[in-house]
DNA sequence: GTGAAAGCGCTAACAT
DNA sequence: ATGTTAGCGCTTTCAC
């Protein structure tokens, strides 16, 4: 490898090529009044020289960049992977390229002022619109436009996507009553979040719906970890009339479920349903396997609409809320890697 | 959102806080030469305005970032995701943050010459070291460091991290020896390659090394693909005196050739063992589930090496190769998963 | 068709 | 302890 402790900048073609720095500027930019002859020796002196115009100084003047920024804490986070993938499909789509910023640990990403800070650095400078996943900060400053993925606000002050609870958990119970189910215990937790209230509330109201007496003691509360879900499945599995399908309001309760089903001999789908909520997407996913799949959607979906901002689009749609619908198989490898 | 049209500058704050923009600067920079009283005003009026500097003018000063870079032609593939874990775990023990750099897919990233153009783009600018990932250009030139981690070159013109293919190769057959192993099947392919040379050389070796002679029926080549990789592993396991294990020199080989074995009924490892190359990193691996991990780890060597770089050190080993030597446990899982 | 020069936001001498 | 000013490499008027 070549160090060149002095890199090439657009002063040295233009000495080379015996032009002003003005005329190399316009070969770069590919503006039409150039003779046909400078153009070439030009560009060949560029060629030669292997010179690239600084980034720092290009974005100083305010260019376009064809550039966009997702800003996470933490990159080696199954969530992080998933939107990656979305975002980098929807980027290969695109004549974009992306920069994903990181600090590669939450605990060093810190807090709403440090993240508006990371914002103001790709986006006052060197990007065209960014991404910011999962944002502590309630707002941001910003030249470029900005979308979030946010699972958890319901009512964000800026485009977001999100995934539902309420409608999502609905949505499970509609397809567990469609199998059949009429015994449906539900593992709840966390009664000071607003996610869980309102996936508590979608399974009661999609059994009211169904016309279905709600059992109360159906309805048990963990504190949303695996231990409390192995608990709380198997106080339900053990009950005389025991239910035949069971609702976990969050991901570590939903592998206590498992576990617990498993411990007692009983499979899934044929002995037991489950449905899961992820707590990081607050989707509820019901094909473990999917569930990757539904958060890279997200992270498209994202991009997609930034882009659109960045074109100068007006959204018809400020929030995108992501529904999803999928149906357990009994594996639970996703799951545990959700973990 | 606010989308402030006009960023904050430097000049902002220095108006608002009564004083010029050097002791503006002087503040950002944590310099020590300012007055206690103006210090605290200052920083109120940073705070109050939410001002955060220009990554790109700062660049263009030629600071220090504490910013490294990691360019990868696509992110959404199992070989980068397993790299940026690994360069993301360095990160977070550093006090750098990490940008990573994408065009969302191979086709967009272009040759040599464009890659050479991502380099510059980070490491000339904004970026205080550069990671390369799987460079299809022999050399670069560069102000800040760069390494690359390369699994296909064996003896690359800048400081590398790589895999084995020989020693791997040696290793993996010494491990079968060592079970026991006397009848080893060998699928080869792709013979034009280099790194297939090299492992079909670390196989006839290990033999020799042994002092078992060589039955040349029991090499086949394929030509790297599953069904190929399926067809010989047949042809081996049919044969009278059937191998109990079978050396894939390939990942998608290895994957038909657990495939074979179960059509057959056989139980991996009790009934035969299998070992795959992984095609993507030139690494032996074993242990199927544990082939991520390793990549994983070239991303972290290779950020460590940048870190040591960037801070001025002088590498003792400018090429670093991996080895490793792991064992297959008959989950065939992070097998397709690196498919 | 091309060059000269201003200025983007910032830092680092150099003044005071 | 603070202000003034010269660039960093580039794009972009404005001249010619």
């Amino acid at each position: 490898m070549r160090r060149t402790k002095q890199a090439v900048k657009i002063q040295d073609v233009a000495r080379t090529a015996g032009v002003s720095v003005s005329t190399v500027s316009r070969v770069l930019n590919g503006k039409v009044d150039v003779a046909e002859e400078t153009q070439a020796r030009i560009q060949q002196v560029i060629d030669q020289l292997g010179y690239t115009s600084s980034l720092a100084a290009r974005s100083m003047r305010g260019q376009k960049n064809n550039l966009i920024g997702l800003i996470m804490p933490d990159i080696a986070y199954p969530f992080a992977i998933e939107v990656m993938k979305g975002v980098n499909q929807a980027v290969a789509e695109s004549d974009y390229d992306l920069l994903v910023f990181t600090t590669g640990d939450i605990r060093k990403y810190g807090t709403a002022s440090q993240e508006q800070k990371y914002v103001s650095l790709l986006n006052n400078s060197i990007t065209d619109g960014v991404i910011i996943a999962a944002p502590a900060a309630a707002e941001f400053s910003s030249e470029a436009p900005i979308i979030s993925i946010d699972p958890l606000s319901e009512n964000p002050n800026y485009p977001a996507i999100h995934a539902t609870n309420y409608e999502g958990s609905r949505e499970a119970m509609r397809y567990l009553l469609g199998l059949g189910h009429r015994q449906i215990g539900f593992i709840g937790g966390r009664p000071e979040l607003t996610s869980a209230k309102r996936r508590e509330k979608g399974y009661r109201n999609a059994l009211e719906e169904a016309g279905i007496a709600l059992d109360e003691t159906l309805i048990i509360n963990g504190d949303y970890t695996t231990e409390t879900g192995f608990g709380c499945a198997r106080q339900l599995l053990e009950r005389e009339n025991r239910p035949t399908a069971i609702f976990a309001a969050n991901d570590q309760s939903a592998i206590g479920v498992i576990q617990a089903a498993q411990a007692m001999g009983l499979s899934i789908p044929a002995d037991l349903s489950v449905i899961g909520f992820d707590n990081i997407t607050d989707a509820a996913y019901f094909d473990l396997t999917t569930i990757d799949q539904f958060i890279s959607q997200m992270g498209y979906q994202a991009t997609k609409m930034l882009l659109r901002l960045i074109n100068g689009e007006v959204l018809e749609q400020q929030i995108v809320k992501m529904k999803t619908c999928l149906v357990v198989r009994g594996s639970c490898r996703s799951l545990m890697h959700l973990n």
